[in-house]
DNA sequence: ATTCTATGAGACGATTTGACTCAAAGACGA
DNA sequence: TCGTCTTTGAGTCAAATCGTCTCATAGAAT
């Protein structure tokens, strides 16, 4: 499997997939027409994918996650740029369409559904380290849930990006991180900064 | 078009193409697969809906939108009802389905894009409303972009359930609603509780 | 130079697609 | 109730596609 021809087959088929699927949409990744893009032979692509959903699943697996590693304190400046970094990959098509493709097709492949979760674990593991951090150094008040911080974080993002079709401003992101002050950052600007109780879990429970 | 026969065959196709829908995804919506699901002829689907995608359109044309209508003061037991219900469909797999269709068709399809541009219009309308009776209320201390808005609320909660695949507790929209404090409101619960001065715009752009 | 492997081209049956025909069942007006 | 009109379901048919196969050839490894 270190055959330079194969290789070579592989990564232009790759990157024929990868054009399609931008182009096109996940219907378009067809063998045939893979293969022509590809400028290969169509057996050669059977060889390589035997069933087209693994090639698609090979294109999302290609996409890293380079977010979130290595907090720095204080945590407000270093969220702006993590969030600044995944809105700007986001804003790539290519990225939102294989994005969107991981997430539609969990629904019915549990193969993709396993890479999609894969993802969120990196995901939930490194923004808990940073809340770690960040209850080090006194920034944030109470424990909170990773999985809720990046929902209220990345959620808005991909919204906007991805099906509002809009840009990320650093406003916007300003706006994220400020409204996480509300429950669960004692000084989300560093711990010099006091401020008064928080108002967690005051609210109802219907 | 009033046909009984017609409304049948209609009926019961648009049934089947959701439930194959829901099953298997966008890509088992061939003509063949909805006829025999369907049980009436392959022709039969052919007349209604010449190209599949059509069909498609049309499932995703049927889910209507009964959120954020009719905004009432105070606006956080609104709002938190709200997203309620929102969580709870999108909670129901089919309503997820369809949602994340028509997100990803929108990359590809102009048809499904402008379809996307008509849901997020009549969202953006409804929470300009309510913005603009929260203001009324003195409830809200700054003008708030709606679109923002609706991101910032609705993103999390399609990113918990179509992503993260988990459910939407109480407590999670309470956060979402509180964090909204802290850039856009001056007393989410009501006018009668007085805030200290806002820290909107305080933080940093670069 | 020789051996091994991946490739590309093509053949093949099976399946799907899109468009057509046609008899029969059902809906509607008189 | 009867006659007319429309929709339907079943079927045919050519074209395209799919998945699998063979085989000669170019390239890699030794």
């Amino acid at each position: 499997m270190t055959d330079p021809r194969a290789v070579r087959s592989r990564d232009a088929i790759l990157a024929a997939a990868s054009s399609l699927l931008l182009d096109e949409g996940p219907g378009a990744l067809t063998h045939q027409r893979v293969a022509e893009q590809a400028g290969v032979g169509r057996a050669t692509v059977y060889r390589h994918w035997p069933r087209p959903e693994q090639l698609l699943l090979d294109l999302m697996t290609d996409v890293d996650m380079p977010y979130f590693q290595e907090p720095e304190a204080p945590i407000h400046p270093w969220l702006h740029s993590q969030l600044r970094e995944l809105a700007d990959a986001m804003a790539v098509p290519h990225i939102a369409a294989v994005t969107l493709t991981l997430m539609q097709g969990a629904l019915w492949d549990p193969n993709v559904a396993t890479q999609r979760d894969a993802c969120l674990e990196i995901l939930n593991e490194r923004l808990e380290a940073a809340l770690a951090l960040a209850a080090a150094n006194r920034e944030i008040d109470i424990s909170v849930d990773p999985i809720d911080f990046s929902a209220i974080l990345v959620g808005p993002i991909i919204y906007r990006v991805a099906i509002q079709a809009g840009s990320v401003s650093d406003h916007f992101i300003d706006q994220l991180i400020d409204g996480l002050g509300r429950w669960a950052v004692r000084s989300i600007r560093g711990p010099d900064q006091p401020e008064r109780s928080s108002r967690h879990h005051e609210s109802p429970r219907p």
